[in-house]
DNA sequence: GTCTATATAGTGATAGAC
DNA sequence: GTCTATCACTATATAGAC
């Protein structure tokens, strides 16, 4: 039976168990109101360890970040490829961002809530994301084959897609009570009402 | 010619001068990026004349968000005055705050992007704040008098003004790069075909 | 009421044993 | 690879002169 050194059970990767932990630190306090010593603290490890992964505390936020950057990036070419219509796409994605914001929604907090720029100045903006650009070709796609007005992608991808952000933020912020997937038709059908041809 | 020990010249309200540069950093750099400290150097007074009027650094930014909310109330009492039917008063409500978000950035940006509960953590949310009720009874009335669609109110004024909202933090961000008021018209348009009955 | 100087506490990060 | 102990620094806030 190999001994290792550390005081943890399951440290097979310590790493995640450090993302984990501070992912939910981050999304419960702030960023700024949640030190390394409180990650060590509430992980139950020493600050050595965390360090030895990461090389600063900007550096685990940034990991979280590009994580699940690669994860929406993943599931959004997925929904490019099992739908074909913009409608469709766009539903889609609404579909899935609302499921996400009930079963991850720590990360979901994270990644729409926080103020990337604050803390990690280095980072690209979520807006300037490959998920968020997808959303917006998805949308132009839209106005160039007739299935959405003829205006601005910009306004008319924030048109659609502001109202559903915008009740995530508020689930997320416990001000909505209810768990968002069965408002899925009602926010969809505002949204496209909106900006359908 | 009376004299005064300020080394400033027009130190009339220093209170002022303290909320407007602890505005300006705030949403420049972030409130916990922003130091009592730069705030001191960059009105160019003292440590002890921002703590003579504050009590904190939280306090400042209590009395910023007290003072715009009041603010807030005002104009929208006004347009409440001013206008009768669903449609028109919330129309008139996106008007304004597409232009406040020309005129005073800096305050639509403490109001609507920062992260309130991670540093003024005794401060009722923006959400639950007096205009944004009004916006919510304003959005009620309609559902009540047919203008709108039967259906939850935080849903139908999310979906209402969601859009804006995005918009405005689109803007503020610098991401969107032409003023709002010129696009009143097609947002408010798309807005507003989502919901009406 | 405004100033300078300082107390106090906690932060991010490192050193070096094991 | 994980630990403990500690550094160097910066922050908020206070004390007390003027």
């Amino acid at each position: 039976m190999p001994k290792t050194k550390k005081k943890n059970g399951n440290a097979v990767d310590l790493r995640q168990t450090i993302l984990k932990t501070a992912l939910i630190l981050f999304t419960s306090k702030g960023y700024f109101n949640t030190s390394v010593h409180d990650i060590k603290r509430t992980a139950d490890i020493s600050i050595g360890a965390v360090y030895h992964h990461f090389k600063s505390k900007e550096e685990i936020a940034k990991a979280i970040y590009a994580e699940m950057l690669e994860v929406m990036t993943k599931s959004m070419d997925e929904i490019m490829v099992q739908y074909d219509s913009t409608q469709e796409r766009a539903k889609a994605i609404m579909r899935m961002l609302f499921d996400w914001a009930e079963t991850n929604p720590a990360e979901m907090e994270f990644m729409l809530h926080a103020k990337h720029k604050e803390f990690m100045p280095s980072a690209i903006p979520v807006c300037s994301s490959r998920p968020l650009a997808m959303m917006r070709e998805v949308v132009q796609t839209g106005i160039n084959n007739g299935e959405i007005r003829e205006m601005d992608v910009t306004l008319a991808a924030t048109c659609l897609f502001g109202g559903m952000f915008r009740m995530i933020n508020l689930r997320l912020d416990g001000i909505f009570k209810e768990p968002l997937p069965p408002h899925l038709e009602m926010v969809w059908d505002c949204a496209w009402k909106g900006v359908a041809r």
